[in-house]
This record gives C-alpha cells, sequence and structure tokens, in this order.
DNA sequence: ATAGGGTTAG
C-alpha cells in the first residue's frame, strides 16, 4: 500500500517534470528527488487567528506580520506552511526585502524551510535588492528540492539581470526558457521590456516588439501586450527622446482595443514635455480630462517639473492650486519640485518660505526637500545658511543621504570653503560611510578648480582601494585639471587610461 | 489562491 503510494508520486513527479536531463543539468548539478509543489494537507495543523484572516483583510500591516511570524514560529506543532507563505507575501509585497531575509533565516535556525512558494518569494526579494546571483542560487535550491521552476520564477530572475545591466543574459536566459518549453508571458514581456528601457535600450525593446508583432522570431505565441506593457515601451522610448515613436506606440496600443490609462498619459505627456513640446503636452493633458481620466498627483508633478525647469515657476505654483482644487493632494515630491523651481530661478527666499510653509501646512519634509533647498543656497552662495539646515536636517533625524554629501562637495568647493570640504570629506569616511564615485567627483573637481592637482591625482589613485571605479566624468574631471594646469603629458596618460577602461563613449 | 510587469523631484 505504502509503495504503491510512492510509486504513484514517482510517477507523478515525472509527468510534472519538465527539464529533459541534459537541460536540468544546465540549471543545476545536483538534482534529488524530484516531486509536486503542492504542499501536503493537514487538518491537525494549528491556525492562527491573523494566519487565517490575513486573505481576507489585505490591509493587515508589516508589523502585524512580524509580530505574527514571532508568534507561529513558537507555535508547536508547526502551522502549515501556507500561513507562513502568507506572511512571507505581506512583507515582500511591502518591499521589505532585509525583513523577508531575516524571516527566512529565522525560519531555518528551526530546521523550517521555505517550500516552493516560499523559496520563490525569496528569489524575488534577491532580484529585487539587485542580487541576482543569489537569485539563481535560490533557483538551484528550487531544483535540487525537486520543484519546477516556472514563469514566474524565470520572470524574476529576467528582472534582477536587467536590474543589475546584465541585459546579454536577461536576453539569452529567455530564449533558452522558450528553448525549453515555457512560455513567457504578458508579465515577462512587460518585465523585459521595462528592464531594457530602464538601462537605455529602448531601441532593443522597440526592435523586439517589431519582430514579436510581426510574428519574425516565433515569440508571437503568447504575445498579447497589456497596458502595463506599452506604458513601459513608451515610457522608455520617451526618455530616450524618441517621442514621435512613443506617440506612435501610444496610438498602436489604443487601436489594439487598450485604452490608455493616467500612467500612459503621464509618460507620454512627460517625454513631449522634455522635448518642449508644451503644446501638444498641454493637448494631452486636455485630452486626458476630456475622457474622464483623472490626472493624479504624478502627473502634477510631471507638469510642474516641466513648468519649473521652463523658468516658468508662477504657473508651476498655479499648477499646485489647481491640483489643490480638484482635490488632488500633493506630495512631498510636489513641494521639493517647486521649492527647486525657485532655487533655478534664483529666488531663494521663495523658495525658503514654501520651505517652511511646507512644515505648517502639515507636509513632512524629507530629505530630498533639504537637499533641494541646500543646493540652493550653495549656488547662491549663502554658505552660512547651507550649513545652518545641513545642521537642522540632522537635529529632525534625518539621514543625509548620498545627495546631500554630493551638493554639500560641491558648495564648498565652489564657495571658496576647499578646507571644509575636505574636512567633510575625511569625516566621512573616518566614519565608515561609503562615498560614491559622484561624491569623490565633486572633490576632485574642487581640488583640480583650485590647482592642488597633486591632491586630485592621489585622490584619483584611491578610487580602487575604496571600492569605486572612475567614471567619464571622473576622467574628464581629471583631464581637464591637468591641461588648465598644463601638465599635458599627464592629461594625455589619463585620456590613454580611460579609452582602455572603454570609457570613451561620451 | 501564497510569488512576477508601468509614470514624478534633489
Amino acid at each position: 500500500m505504502v509503495a504503491r503510494t510512492y510509486a504513484r508520486q514517482a510517477a507523478s513527479a515525472t509527468r510534472s517534470r519538465i527539464f529533459t536531463p541534459s537541460e536540468r543539468g544546465e540549471l543545476s548539478t545536483i538534482i534529488i528527488h524530484p516531486r509536486n509543489p503542492t504542499p501536503p494537507k493537514s487538518s491537525t495543523q494549528p491556525q492562527t487567528p491573523l494566519g487565517k484572516s490575513l486573505k481576507a483583510d489585505q490591509k493587515i500591516t508589516v508589523s502585524d506580520a512580524l509580530t505574527e511570524f514571532d508568534k507561529m514560529l513558537q507555535l508547536q506543532p508547526r502551522p502549515p506552511m501556507s500561513s507562513f507563505n502568507t506572511l512571507l507575501g505581506t512583507v515582500a509585497k511591502a518591499k521589505r526585502y532585509q525583513d523577508l531575509i531575516l524571516m527566512i533565516n529565522r525560519m531555518a535556525e528551526v530546521n523550517l524551510l521555505p517550500d516552493y512558494i516560499g523559496m520563490n518569494i525569496l528569489l524575488n526579494c534577491y532580484c529585487e535588492l539587485k542580487r541576482v546571483g543569489l537569485g539563481f542560487s535560490v533557483m538551484g535550491g528550487i531544483l535540487k528540492r525537486g520543484y519546477n521552476p516556472n514563469i514566474v520564477t524565470f520572470t524574476a530572475l529576467i528582472k534582477g539581470l536587467c536590474m543589475e545591466d546584465k541585459i546579454g543574459d536577461a536576453l539569452g536566459l529567455l530564449k533558452k526558457i522558450i528553448r525549453m518549453g515555457f512560455h513567457p508571458n504578458v508579465k515577462t514581456w512587460g518585465t523585459l521590456v521595462n528592464g531594457l528601457c530602464r538601462t537605455g535600450n529602448a531601441e532593443v525593446a522597440l526592435r523586439l516588439h517589431e519582430e514579436m508583432k510581426n510574428g519574425n522570431v516565433g515569440l508571437d505565441l503568447r504575445f498579447n501586450p497589456s497596458l502595463i506593457y506599452y506604458s513601459s515601451l513608451i515610457d522608455g522610448l520617451c526618455k530616450e527622446g524618441l517621442v514621435e515613436k512613443g506617440k506612435e506606440l501610444f496610438l498602436e496600443m489604443e487601436g489594439r482595443g487598450i485604452s490608455a490609462d493616467v500612467v500612459a498619459y503621464g509618460a507620454l505627456i512627460h517625454g513631449l514635455c522634455r522635448m518642449g513640446e508644451w503644446e501638444q503636452a498641454k493637448e494631452l493633458f486636455i485630452q486626458m480630462i476630456d475622457r474622464g481620466i483623472r490626472p493624479n498627483v504624478v502627473t502634477f508633478n510631471i507638469l510642474m517639473d516641466s513648468l519649473c525647469k521652463e523658468g516658468k515657476t508662477d504657473e508651476a505654483s498655479g499648477m499646485l492650486e489647481l491640483m489643490i482644487r480638484r482635490g488632488e493632494k500633493p506630495d512631498s515630491i510636489t513641494f521639493n519640485t517647486l521649492i527647486d523651481g525657485y532655487c533655478l530661478e534664483g529666488r531663494i527666499d521663495d523658495a525658503k518660505e514654501l520651505f517652511v510653509s511646507m512644515a505648517a501646512k502639515g507636509h513632512e519634509r524629507d530629505v530630498a526637500s533639504y537637499n533641494v533647498l541646500i543646493n540652493g543656497y550653495c549656488k547662491c552662495r549663502k554658505v552660512e545658511d547651507v550649513r545652518e539646515l545641513y545642521s537642522q536636517m540632522k537635529d529632525h533625524d534625518l539621514t543625509p543621504d548620498s545627495a546631500t554629501y554630493s551638493i554639500l562637495l560641491d558648495g564648498f568647493c565652489k564657495n571658496d570653503c576647499l578646507v571644509e570640504a575636505i574636512e567633510l570629506f575625511e569625516t566621512l569616511e573616518k566614519s565608515g560611510y561609503k562615498l560614491n564615485s559622484l561624491n569623490c567627483n565633486c572633490l576632485l573637481d574642487g581640488l583640480c578648480k583650485a590647482g592642488k592637482l597633486n591632491l586630485a591625482s592621489e585622490l584619483f589613485e584611491r578610487f580602487p582601494e575604496m571600492g569605486l571605479a572612475p567614471t567619464n566624468f571622473t576622467y574628464s574631471i581629471m583631464i581637464n585639471g591637468f591641461c588648465k594646469d598644463r601638465q599635458l603629458e599627464k592629461a594625455n596618460n589619463m585620456f590613454v587610461e580611460m579609452e582602455n577602461k572603454g570609457c570613451a563613449l561620451t
């Protein structure tokens, strides 16, 4: 009896196996007993009240989930894995990936291994954290435990590869899984297209799109693009200045009977604004309202930012009033955008006033609010106000970020406070803060402009030990510095090094 | 029924 049960399980596992042995070998070297991913059902396992109610009530907070998780870990016998998965899913949806990893680790401490779903959640988590290598390890684990990865697994890995700019690998993985008989679905295509677009490969995405549309590559089996797919592509094309293509795609989409929503409109409006096609942008804005699509806070932020960049800050301010009249609640991005607009126009007092009134109106000021205003004060050479704001933001328990430091380093350098810039740099280094290339570039530029080429060279040489790679920008700062200092040979050496590193593309 | 895709500021 028992033997027959096992035999049946083994047979069904074999049938459900998607890979040929050699294909499995490609993905993982060790495969043990194949097993169905369906978890065993048991009525004797305890259900905690929250674990059960989660599915009905989606609004459970992450902290509730974490508390519940702690309780469930203590219970004997253990609640079913599906309850754990529910909590893992809640934390993952909130993008609290560090917490998620902690949860998985704590489960491991009590010998509780995640099942098929849990492993997929973990895999996705690593991909989101730009640790696609770990994502692949988890897939190895999935295979080892006899589960079969599915299209969701692969979609997550494709996203992870894209996020690390490994576009070739992402396309390679896609081709491989198609060869293996998996069917990419609309989300897979959306992920890939978005990944391509976000890494400046919108033209590749467009080519892929044309091929699929024409059915040229045999990829058209399940190709029914969605609104999200099109929005990604339109946005990507617009960001690379291919607004005409973006408009075409917008029409193509609607021609397929897919109506644009607030996001699709936002992407195209933003693209038009960036190209200075203000009239067309306005037309679209009116069109969407006529069609009953409510502009949201993002739409308004896009319009306001474009107005600010055009030097039309007062119109942007009018836009803020319009959105409030329409019952659309501005967020911190709205205010930061407008504050930045005032700064760009040199209206630092208006910027400050808005910054102050923000708090008064109950809108929380974030790190970016301070960054924008500090930058404004730097640009109008009011270093004393810069210092004050910097200490004020720390008093308000806001942690300066890398943008803050770039603004400060650049600001001190450009306001004849080079020593202060160097001091800040050293303080940060000593505190263990990991400076990035942009931070270093700011100080490098300051050192070069002050004629301190020796110090600049010293800092440049330290890039590797700081775990940084010089960027194009780094090289041009150094080349410029050496040229101005009439050290043409050194400038030339720098140029050669840059070319050798393949950085000479700009 | 527990996992995957899109728009905005420094």
